[in-house]
DNA sequence: AAAAAAC
């Protein structure tokens, strides 16, 4: 009820016609098929620095900012008990991020600081060092964006955040500068307030991601002696004595690497002031969660801030990231668990499996956008499917799956960085946080697994404003989940065959089809739980539809 | 629901 009367309210703004004008401006330089262009362009920043952009463009079409007396509104949610008294509730449309990212915010939690309107305004208000503020505007960053905005001060105010805001807009960044802001002198200077040792962590699902911070954080923090340690085998070894150790001040790491660290004694993160969980619905999935925990137990500090980001963040992760934060403040941009509506997305049915690469082949013998990036449901399936496509003559297939060496895997990254890849084959592992500025198209080879597992794939595309386009296919076999996810096109903007969407439910179909129905268990309380979200998942799709409809003034009465 | 990813 509250999401759709926050939404009928007016709260989402989206002007079509002005994204469409704006991505223009990125489009210029994207080769129009690699049938017509020998080669990739170059990017106008260097390979490495390729995320460094997201407040390129946009900005001389932003309208003045009018949202500075926005009423704090108190709201009382009903499905949410735990909420203290004197929450507050902000929400506006942000007017400050590039259009693309110009979503609806909603704010959430005990005194909500105000946002920054752009970076200078984080100079005044937090006494952000003039280097970090060129260091900014040396990498492109003009404007914050959304997230950028709001969730800044947050932290700079030191309190705890949940973030969630779409894929591609700029969330490193915003644990990152505050991070840098708030740190202080180097460890090593011997001059720091907070003491010797690591003060701060990042952690990510993957080592391509969390290398892909460890980049980032450099450039940031270009001009300051801090050691930023991208955690791994190698690194570890360097810091087995207590005084290396103590020259340290950030760690980014995939947590089984920290955990084996913490376990064999030559790692201390008592001193931690700052731990960020990126991806963090996967880091507290079953999967990770222990491992999580281990870190959570390991960072003793009574001081500690900790943050967790993710474009997506299911009912039960978020109860469980809520849960390990203190007096959290909960930023939401645009919709969760939603794309950004700049990415074209389409679904295409090719029956059984075998007639996959059949339809894989035919759309990469027409002109296209390179890279494109394609992923697969398992390593073999990666493996073979490249395998295939060179085989038929594709030029520039790559694949990167975390089967490979380290090595290989670091050589695949670099060709994407460097635009020499036209055609990347992949697992899970490309699934998240990953930023090649160049990818245009995503395809779905095989069928994602879940709602998430979607939304991130897709959202490697379409980033800092510029257009993308993400094709899915699907056979028989995935008709069961195919409905889930052709409701998500449908709240991000896209276009999906109306017989799918009078699809049956999908855990009856898929009952059916696997022909054993099971036997209704006795209720447990996380059943329970189970079906909330989904009430509560399928209150927001109708938000969405209703949200088109409004839009588009398209009457379009979805049901289920 | 199910594979992938983490060392």
């Amino acid at each position: 009820m509250e999401a759709f009367q926050l939404l009928s309210r007016g709260g989402v703004k989206f002007d079509k016609k002005r994204f469409q004008k704006d991505v223009q401006l990125f489009s210029k330089e994207i080769p129009k098929s690699v049938a017509t262009t020998s080669q990739l362009p170059d990017g106008e920043l260097p390979k490495e620095l390729d995320y460094f952009k997201y407040a390129a463009g946009g900005s001389a079409k932003r309208k003045a900012n009018g949202g500075d007396g926005k009423a704090a509104k108190k709201r009382k949610v009903e499905e949410e008990p735990d909420e203290d008294e004197d929450e507050e509730e902000h929400e506006d449309v942000d007017e400050d991020a590039p259009p693309t990212i110009r979503q609806r915010v909603v704010a959430k939690g005990s005194n909500v600081p105000p946002h920054a309107e752009t970076f200078e305004a984080l100079v005044e208000r937090y006494q952000m060092s003039s280097l970090l503020l060129s260091n900014l505007t040396a990498n492109g960053y003009k404007h914050p964006t959304g997230i950028q905005s709001h969730g800044i001060p947050i932290l700079l105010e030191s309190r705890d955040l949940a973030a969630i805001s779409p894929t591609g807009t700029g969330k490193t960044l915003s644990y990152l500068l505050p991070l840098l802001c708030s740190l202080g002198a180097p460890s090593a200077s011997g001059k720091s307030e907070a003491g010797a040792g690591v003060r701060a962590v990042i952690v990510a699902p993957t080592r391509e991601l969390a290398h892909q911070i460890n980049n980032e954080c450099m450039k940031l923090a270009q001009g300051r002696k801090w050691r930023i340690i991208l955690f791994s085998k190698a690194t570890a070894n360097t810091m087995t004595d207590k005084a290396a150790r103590d020259k340290v001040d950030i760690i980014i790491s995939t947590p089984l690497r920290l955990v084996a660290s913490l376990k064999s004694g030559s790692l201390e993160l008592d001193n931690v002031r700052h731990l960020i969980l990126d991806e963090a619905d996967r880091m507290l999935d079953a999967e990770f969660f222990p491992q999580v925990e281990e870190i959570l137990a390991a960072c003793t500090h009574p001081k500690i801030q900790k943050a967790v980001f993710s474009a997506t963040l299911p009912a039960n992760a978020e109860k469980m990231a809520m849960q390990m934060l203190k007096d959290p403040i909960r930023v939401v941009i645009g919709l969760k668990d939603t794309p950004l509506p700049l990415i074209a997305q389409s679904l295409t049915y090719v029956a059984d499996d075998p007639s996959k690469l059949p339809s894989l082949l035919a759309y990469l013998a027409k002109p296209y956008d390179p890279p494109v990036l394609i992923f697969t449901s398992s390593q073999p399936r990666a493996t073979s499917l490249a395998q295939e496509l060179v085989l038929n003559g594709i030029p520039n297939v790559d694949c990167l799956h975390a089967g490979m060496t380290k090595k290989e895997r670091e050589d695949a990254v670099s060709r994407m960085r460097r635009g020499e890849s036209w055609v990347m084959i992949s697992t899970e592992v490309m699934a998240r946080g990953m930023d090649f500025k160049g990818i245009r198209e995503v395809i779905n080879y095989d069928f994602p697994t879940s709602v998430q597992s979607y939304v991130h794939r897709i959202g490697r595309t379409g980033r800092a404003g510029r257009e993308g386009k993400a094709v899915t296919y699907f056979t028989d076999q995935d008709a069961p989940y195919l409905k889930t996810i052709a409701n998500v096109l449908l709240q991000s903007g896209s276009t999906v065959p109306e017989w799918i969407l009078k699809l049956p439910k999908p855990s009856k179909l898929k009952r059916r089809q696997m022909g054993k129905v099971k036997r209704e268990e006795t209720v447990n309380p996380a059943r329970k739980i189970g079906r909330r979200d989904a009430i509560k998942k399928r209150r927001d799709m109708v938000a969405g539809s209703k949200r088109r409809t409004e839009k588009e003034g398209k009457v379009e009465g979805e049901q289920d």
